[in-house]
DNA sequence: ATCCTTTTGTTAATCTGATTGACAAAATTA
DNA sequence: TAATTTTGTCAATCAGATTAACAAAAGGAT
């Protein structure tokens, strides 16, 4: 056990970072920051004059208070730092440069076709978009990948995924690093957007959660206490292949009756007259089919959730993916059903909601590893 | 979100604790403190002139090294500190005096009628543990409760736990907080073993792993980063409410196939012809249904521990309880079911071993909750 | 208008911790 | 015996936050 002690080096860090953090989402005067951490309003004010010096902070417009003197709020400047944000489907991938203010600069989509080395498309739009006009190599902070699961975000290698041959084994994070000289980021998309949800209004407020996503498969992204529910290696969380059915199918992980073989859209769908969620949801209506097929998967869905919730207590879930079109229908099923099998001793009921719909969430989701890394404390 | 700044009493009371966890469990000279911590040798030697002059650390006599000057190894005082262990079951308790250094210096077993005050004859044993001889009151660090879930840990509060009714809804907690003015830690039985084992030589050396108690009813502790693995509202793990039949048996806690109806012992063995596991394990070598039945048990652990493994990897599983009894015939079979099942990729397989049999381990894991609190960084 | 109160933000002096760099102490090796 | 290695201590220094004072900027009371 390699345990390490603190200096004033990391008293000075960590409180930049604290005060970094703080501004992240919303801008706040000296004195509310010093409120807000502890420190004297003496101690705020010197930090933030190195963070003005550096650029990484400004002043906005004086606002008057209820009593007292007027405040100036400090904002983070938006060009404090940019990040590429890479986002790897299947046949290709979406990438971006974004600042530190959630704006993207530039955006690309590349096509693979799996000859040669597939890293050199990558290489190359990364290359492109670092040299944006107005972007200072300095103020680059990294790479965000958000990549479809299983991969080991540590080592930043994808591992071995089902229907996703063209990226089996490669070692994209060091690869990409020693190319670039930049950190970078990979996790899977799950726990991508659920990092982007922690902290942010989109997650109302909670900052223990799990971020369902459902589409072709069931990825998940657990955050509890306000950080990725990481095991031993790294390992994040997979409800995917948790089990919900003891005799049930076999899955490509090697056991059966994962929750994926059941819930994920193609899966619930298969040998029905429906040929998406979409089409299913439009015919809630007139159809008993899409009524019952809808409570299958909220039954399925909340199965799972009901074994996470008993082991890592969440208090509300975030649907992503295709669940998002028509969540108000299936929102209310699996409430209802997690809340009554649940344990849930003086605790107050778990919600579900709808997951954030913003424009160019993948991308931002993945730049915004780099930036949440380099401000974590 | 309230954050708190880092300032020089923080620096010294975090390195000061985190020089005496290093102590907890073995000896080390100054430098190689240093070594460990990254401390300066000097700042080493600082903060051992304290703790030495403080009385919670004395100097060994000076030990050779291969190379240059002896050195003088500092080791905790067992004597530093006090705690007293309370073990709550359903018909009264086991308590007990625990000095820092491990050793249980006075213990007590009480019986309860459930008429009067509940908590009166706590308050007296307690009362007359701390006036033990030697014992200096500000030596007395606190109290550490385990008792069967479910109970709130953070409130103190023991909730409403099934077959276990003297306890139903006490706040224990503040209640005998107010009455010794001593800091009250309460948590169940199993997260309070995992939580003893964390960082002995007796996990394995593991700081990942999951406790299972399997008796009456089936608890479970889980360590993931040397921490207790706790949710929302402090919510501790309970695997023995994870579905594993998903058709089952209805259970107390609302759900339905639960680990436990199926994996507690009781349950397991009814309408067979055995009373006890010890008289099962006893009958493997003659009795095919033994054979059987433990194989079912396995299958039924299996099962809830690959569901967890999938959500906060472990690296190893350690069992307590009655399945200690011929541990050596049930660990392999859980261990080839868990590792054939559960996602894997470029882990370690999964290893199970029997939890640490210490004399007095009740007594000592719950006073090790006040010690372990007391040093938490 | 003027004073009082409240709150913000700044400043110089101070405090408190770890670090630096030197050194003595205690052992082994050449 | 001298050189080397490692341990442990000391005084001087450094680097942060804190303290306590103050000026600045507003609103409200007289």
């Amino acid at each position: 056990m390699r345990v390490v002690a603190r200096n004033a080096d990391y008293t000075k860090e960590y409180n930049r970072k604290l005060v970094l953090r703080l501004l992240r989402h919303q801008p706040l005067s000296r004195a509310e920051i010093a409120r807000r951490t502890g420190l004297t309003r003496a101690s705020t004010s010197l930090i933030a004059a190195e963070l003005l010096n550096d650029g990484l902070v400004r002043e906005m417009s004086p606002v008057a208070n209820p009593r007292g003197r007027t405040s100036t709020p400090l904002m983070l400047c938006p060009e404090a730092g940019y990040a590429i944000g890479i986002y790897l489907n299947r046949d290709g991938c979406s990438a971006g440069l974004v600042d530190i203010g959630g704006n993207i600069i530039v955006s690309n989509e590349i096509r693979m076709t799996g000859e040669g080395d597939k890293l050199e498309p990558l290489r190359q739009v990364i290359q492109q978009l670092s040299q944006t006009e107005g972007v200072q190599r300095e103020r680059l902070l990294g790479i965000g990948i958000s990549a479809p699961g299983p991969l080991d975000g540590e080592s930043g290698r994808i591992l071995n995924p089902p229907r996703f041959d063209l990226w089996h084994q490669v070692e994209i994070g060091p690869q990409l690093q020693e190319a670039t000289g930049l950190p970078v980021f990979l996790a899977n998309n799950a726990t991508c957007l659920a990092s982007y949800h922690c902290g942010r209004p989109e997650s109302y407020g909670s900052s223990n959660f799990l971020l369902l996503l459902v589409d072709s498969g069931v990825g998940s992204g657990v955050i509890s206490k306000g950080k990725v529910l990481k095991g031993a290696g790294y390992f994040t969380s997979e409800l995917g292949h948790t089990t919900i059915r003891y005799d049930g199918r076999p899955c490509a992980c090697g056991n059966i009756g994962c929750l994926e073989e059941y819930a994920a859209i193609p899966k619930l769908l298969n040998g029905t007259g429906f040929h998406s969620w979409k089409e299913l949801v439009d015919a809630l209506d007139s159809d008993p089919e899409a009524v019952y097929l809808m409570a299958q998967e909220a039954e399925y869905l909340s199965a799972a959730i009901v074994n996470l919730t008993n082991l890592v207590r969440i208090d509300s879930v975030l649907l992503a993916g295709d669940l998002l079109y028509g969540a108000e229908r299936i929102m209310p099923l699996i409430e209802r059903r997690v809340n009554r099998r649940c344990l849930s001793y003086g605790c107050q009921p778990i919600r579900v909601y709808p997951s954030a719909s913003v424009p160019g969430i993948r991308i931002l989701s993945a730049a915004d590893m780099a930036f949440d890394r380099l401000l974590r404390i």
